[in-house]
RNA sequence: GCCCGGGUGGUGAAAUCGGUAUACACGAGGGACUUAAAAUCCCUUGGUCGCAAGACCGUGCGGGUUCAAGUCCCGCCCCGGGUACCA
């Protein structure tokens, strides 16, 4: 009988489907074991190949588990609040709750196809007001709770309330046990605490609650309306969408995460991730010690004697100090208005509103040009009494440390750089040791040699000097201008154009011996530094913040680049913030009035008067009178504790049973893709503690091991389109011409100005372009073409079908783009030739292949078994299909080793390979590396083959070890050997040792490390015996040539090497 | 720039502890069966030289450690990902 995957396909999703095959309980005798995907948002899109990667390998691990005799809880749902469908509904109207139903159900189909074994009755869907009630019920318990940095974990607020109460607000004093936030709350009394208003009260307690309401700096983007929080920006522009994103101050929900960052940090190291992943935690982070310094200075007009302001920085390099030229100020720093003299207003003012003004992405597109402007101010160094000027400079950023910075030219690149740029000094205080110029030196034992010290007569000439021989210098300009120079401008965003012209490299005078760059590295000797003269790096720093303590000038503290992460967004659809207000004061919504259900409205945009679209619901009110908050929670909220409400999901009374979490506890194998490193995994970590501190679960992380599943991608191939426009002089509008398509080799060519057929296919774009301005001319306008509004496209994407060994067929690419029929196409010998892409799969780049097709056409067996064979898990790699008729070739091949299965005994020779597979299997399915399964079942059915086994003894175990992998083929042939259980309900097979181990291994025998022929020695003999056994040999006479060896290296099962 | 991965045949890739480099598959070439095709099966397949036996070379490049290096160390080059004025 043929191997009929279609049929066998049908026929056991149907039956796992009506025996609930996969169906889980709580308890039980087994040992637990929770393997879990990141659940998906479901786009239109639909699933493609590259999505069920990571499910089938977690299918692979959680079918496996169940054999080897664990309770295994697999489950899947979806995180279906999210932008696109909203977006989606702004533009046709169409409900976000619809599509997203819609979405799901096409998921679901998908998923069905491929046979994943998850529990479908502990499905979740973050949108189901079931579900989200307990989100916004996490949320209440944040709301009312603070963090106790004394405990170092959460509690309920009443107790604050207690201690205020008790001892009012001491400030600094109380840091201790509130933590080092950045709240501005000003101490009181216990006695004015009694007397406050409730608003007051309120107002206080806002500043040390877990999900605040308070102004802060956000990550605003208009084209999407709402505020993104700092991981959904990624360079500049937001994530999804890809708009661009303003800073904006505004009152806004926010998740005080910042007061978890030490334990984020910390629990790190225990976890079983990848250290990249762990990494990429690490740094977003970013924990920093260094300390605070305060700079005094004078209100403009008063002396230095009367400096009654302060500025405080934060630094690092304290042991840098006497180095400080000047003090930059971030611009929105709230003092620049105060210090700031009369004579240098105007200039700060124009600086700060243009500063201020600047989107993100602008300011991350020119971040080596510097700004800035002189406030008139003079700070006193704190050491040395000497006047320091204050500036304000936008590298300085107002949202991390105190927003201030002291200036350190000669030992920190940015100060250097805006040194430089203002003509301010630079003063070197750390001796360049020779270990940080000598490279060869870098390693091992760091010991200071002597020559440093004659250097260290000039190096403390107090002036500029070069701290290094730097060769690069900056002549490269010159080049650059008249590569841009009037002509051949293109203003091109493309990325091929932009390296062309840096690199050429100058061939600078050596003479000049200006400083060039800072030195920054941590390693050195203080000199011109006062006290802290000839103490090391490392030294100074601690002797500097002992002494900034000593004096009251600041103390040792902690930064993180950690942001609290902004909850709010003026978005429908999402979790409504259960709060409402009354008399101006957010009161939580009383839990047993959760959930606060979304509320129906007629059109998705934001009310006429700006108001987030939730103000479109009609009487959206507590009570009918008070203003429910017109926010909704962001994408990340319902995805940060999902995996606990898989352990109880129907539970209405609380988000998850004791019973269950104790007996579940956490994941322990989490796979998803590593693109929520910073994001959703970092937020589920956060939340777990808080759930943990709140005494709800018994774990501190959502998931001890992690694995993350590489891309896979598709191939696009495209076309290079010319925008053109010409502009009308006289009135100053454009108008765009029919645009040139320019075959790909030469649009390279095009990009790079130093390719010498440059100048040839530029001018055949010039003809272009004079045949379409003749032509309007002699319609008798008055045109001029712009040449430097050339645009180069981004890639536009065409289906692969238009395309045939890389050349494009333009007669279907008209048909396909009607508009490219007057468009004129450059072509290299006549033809069109396309670039292609492996790049991230997506619908607009015609890129996608789905599972359905490789369903239909091999089956999803074949599927399973070839996103397996592909490759390491984690590794990402273009989708192709050239291997995939060997896999299907394999199962076709197992499948005929069934035809007619005997009950004689298996030989020796069978239970070998049996033995070795099992084992083989096992190891690699247990360090997830599944490709090299897929291969050894190949060795496997091979050389079953070979042998013409037919045995029940050998393929029964077989079939149970293969249905992890291919489950439909494994029940359809369990079934065919008489089995009427599921084969998930067998038992995986044990391993016979005894077939593991060989009497005799066949060594390889090296002279002098090279194989020169293999010599069998039984595995019971002896170093000693086999060493006289090969060198008795005729083989290895011929190599000695009659010498004797020098050394005989017998490695048992491994080699043995004869050295001459 | 910094941090983390990675570089092995024509291709996807194996080599888990320093021990026969290229398993398994694709592709290519040759062959069997067939009127033919599909399907299936068999053989060859890292490079150079050689009629052959065989020899030499070979894991991005240059050094080093070792009896022995894809694997360890040092210095480079290239590719991918993350992050970016974080003081």
């Amino acid at each position: 009988m043929e191997y009929d995957f279609h049929y066998i396909e049908q026929k056991w999703q149907q039956a796992w489907k009506e025996r609930h095959t996969y169906k889980v309980e709580n308890g039980g005798p087994k040992p637990k074991c929770y393997v879990l995907d990141m659940f998906p948002y479901p786009s239109g899109a639909g699933l493609h190949v590259g999505h069920p990667l990571g499910y089938i390998a977690s299918d692979i691990v959680a079918r496996y588990k169940r054999l080897a005799g664990y309770n295994v809880l697999h489950p899947m749902g979806y995180d279906a609040f999210g932008l696109p469908a909203e977006q989606y509904a702004i533009q046709t109207g169409q409900h976000p709750a619809k599509t997203t139903e819609d979405n799901i159900k096409r998921y679901r189909e998908q998923m069905d196809r491929i046979g994943f074994s998850f529990d479908w009755s502990r499905e979740v869907r973050t949108s189901d007001p079931g579900y989200y009630k307990w989100t916004q019920w996490i949320f209440l318990k944040l709301f009312g709770s603070w963090y106790n940095n004394e405990k170092n974990k959460a509690e309920p607020v009443e107790t604050l309330i207690a201690v205020f109460e008790k001892e009012g607000f001491r400030g600094e004093e109380h840091r201790v046990l509130t933590g080092d936030i950045e709240h501005d709350v000003q101490p009181f009394t216990a006695e004015q605490w009694k007397n406050f208003t409730e608003k007051e009260k309120s107002d206080v307690l806002m500043n040390f609650r877990l999900a605040y309401l308070g102004e802060a700096w956000v990550n605003w983007c208009p084209a999407l309306g709402t505020v993104l929080a700092n991981d959904e920006v990624k360079d500049g522009v937001s994530e999804r969408g890809g708009y661009p994103v303003e800073r904006k101050r505004m009152p806004q929900w926010s998740m005080r995460i910042t007061s978890y960052a030490d334990r984020l940090l910390n629990d790190l190291d225990a976890l079983d991730w990848t250290e990249s992943m762990k990494e990429a935690q690490r740094n977003w982070i970013g924990r920093s010690e260094g300390t605070s310094l305060k700079f005094r200075v004078p209100r403009p007009g008063a002396g230095q004697e009367q400096a009654d302001l302060e500025i405080e920085v934060f630094t690092t390099r304290p042991d840098t100090v006497f180095g400080v030229t000047f003090v930059t100020l971030a611009p929105e720093h709230e003092l620049i208005a105060q210090i700031t003299t009369a004579e240098q207003k105007k200039e700060v003012d124009e600086y700060v509103t243009m500063a201020k003004n600047r989107s993100e992405r602008e300011r991350q597109a020119d971040v080596k040009k510097v700004t800035g402007a002189f406030t008139g101010a003079y700070a006193i160094h704190p050491f040395t009494n000497e006047k320091i000027p204050v500036w304000t400079g936008d590298y300085v950023l107002a949202g991390y440390g105190t927003g201030a910075v002291m200036g350190v030219p000669a030992h920190d690149s940015r100060d250097f750089a805006f040194a430089k740029h203002f003509g301010l000094p630079i003063k070197q205080v750390i001796e360049v040791s020779t270990a940080g110029l000598n490279k060869h030196s870098s390693a091992g034992s760091n010991e200071h040699n002597s020559a440093s010290s004659n250097e260290h007569n000039s190096a403390s000439s107090n002036e500029h000097n070069s701290a290094s021989s730097n060769e690069h210098n900056s002549a490269s300009s010159n080049e650059h201008n008249s590569a841009s120079s009037n002509e051949h401008t293109s203003d091109s965003s493309d990325k091929h154009n932009s390296d062309s012209s840096d690199k050429h490299l100058s061939v600078s005078s050596s003479a000049s011996r200006e400083q060039t760059e800072s030195y920054d590295a941590k390693e050195g000797k203080c000199i011109n530094s006062g006290f802290l003269n000839g103490l090391d790096v490392k030294d100074a720093v601690k002797r500097a913040i002992a002494e900034i303590e000593k004096r009251g000038l600041g103390k040792g503290k902690v930064n993180y680049r950690l942001r609290d992460a902004a909850f709010g967004r003026q978005r429908y659809w999402g979790e409504p913030i259960p709060v409402y207000y009354k008399d101006g004061i957010p009161h939580p919504l009383p839990e047993n009035e959760l959930p606060l259900v979304l509320p129906e409205i007629d059109k998705f945009q934001p009310t006429e008067t700006g108001e987030p679209p939730l103000g479109r619901a009609k009487d959206w009110k507590y009570k009918g009178q008070y203003e429910y908050e017109l926010t909704t929670m962001p994408g990340w909220a319902g995805s940060s504790w999902y995996y606990l409400r898989y352990m109880d999901p129907h539970n209405a009374d609380e988000f998850v049973s004791k019973e269950a979490v104790d007996y579940w506890k956490n994941v322990d194998l989490y796979i998803g893709g590593a693109e929520h490193a910073t994001g959703h995994l970092l937020y589920v970590r956060f939340w777990t503690k808080f759930l943990f501190d709140t005494g709800k679960i018994p774990v501190q992380e959502p998931a001890q091991k992690l694995v993350n599943q590489g891309m896979i991608q598709g191939v696009s191939a495209f076309v290079y389109r010319l925008n053109l426009r010409i502009i009308d002089q006289p009135t100053d509008t454009q108008i765009n011409l029919p645009p040139v398509f320019v075959s790909c080799n030469k649009y390279k060519i095009l990009c790079d100005r130093t390719h010498p057929e440059y100048s040839n296919a530029y001018s055949e774009i010039e003809t272009v372009l004079n045949q379409i301005s003749n032509e309007l001319q002699r319609q008798g306008k008055l045109w001029s073409l712009d040449l430097s509004e050339r645009i180069f496209l981004p890639p536009l994407n065409v289906p692969i079908d238009f395309v045939e060994n890389d050349i494009l067929n333009i007669q279907l690419f008209h048909k396909w783009r009607p508009e490219s029929q007057n468009a004129k196409f450059i072509l290299e010998n006549g033809e069109y030739i396309c670039g292609r892409e492996v790049e991230k799969m997506s619908k607009s780049k015609y890129n996608v292949v789905t599972p359905d097709d490789i369903c239909n056409d091999y089956g999803a067996d074949t599927l399973r078994l070839y996103e397996m064979f592909l490759g390491p898990l984690e590794q990402s790699k273009p989708w192709n299909t050239n291997g995939i008729t060997g896999v299907h070739g394999f199962l076709k091949r197992f499948w005929r080793l069934f035809e007619n299965p005997g009950t004689e005994k298996a030989n020796d020779a069978e239970l070998k390979i049996l033995n070795r597979t099992l084992k083989k299997v096992k190891d690699d399915i247990e360090r997830m590396s599944f490709n090299t399964c897929v291969s050894q079942f190949m060795i496997a059915v091979n050389e079953l083959t070979d042998l013409k086994c037919s045995k029940r003894a050998i393929l029964e175990p077989l079939v149970i070890a293969l249905s992890p992998f291919a489950p439909h083929i494994a029940e359809e042939l369990w079934e065919k050997l008489g089995h009427s259980e599921s084969v998930t309900k067998a038992e995986f097979p044990a391993i016979d040792e005894k077939y593991l181990v060989d009497d005799t291994f066949d060594y390889p025998v090296q002279v002098n490390g090279k194989v020169r022929f293999t010599f069998t020695a039984s595995l019971q003999k002896q170093p000693k015996e086999i060493e006289s056994e090969v060198l008795s040999t005729d083989e290895a006479k011929k190599w000695l040539e009659g010498k004797t060896p020098k050394k005989v290296i017998v490695v048992p099962k491994r080699i043995v090497n004869i050295v001459v």
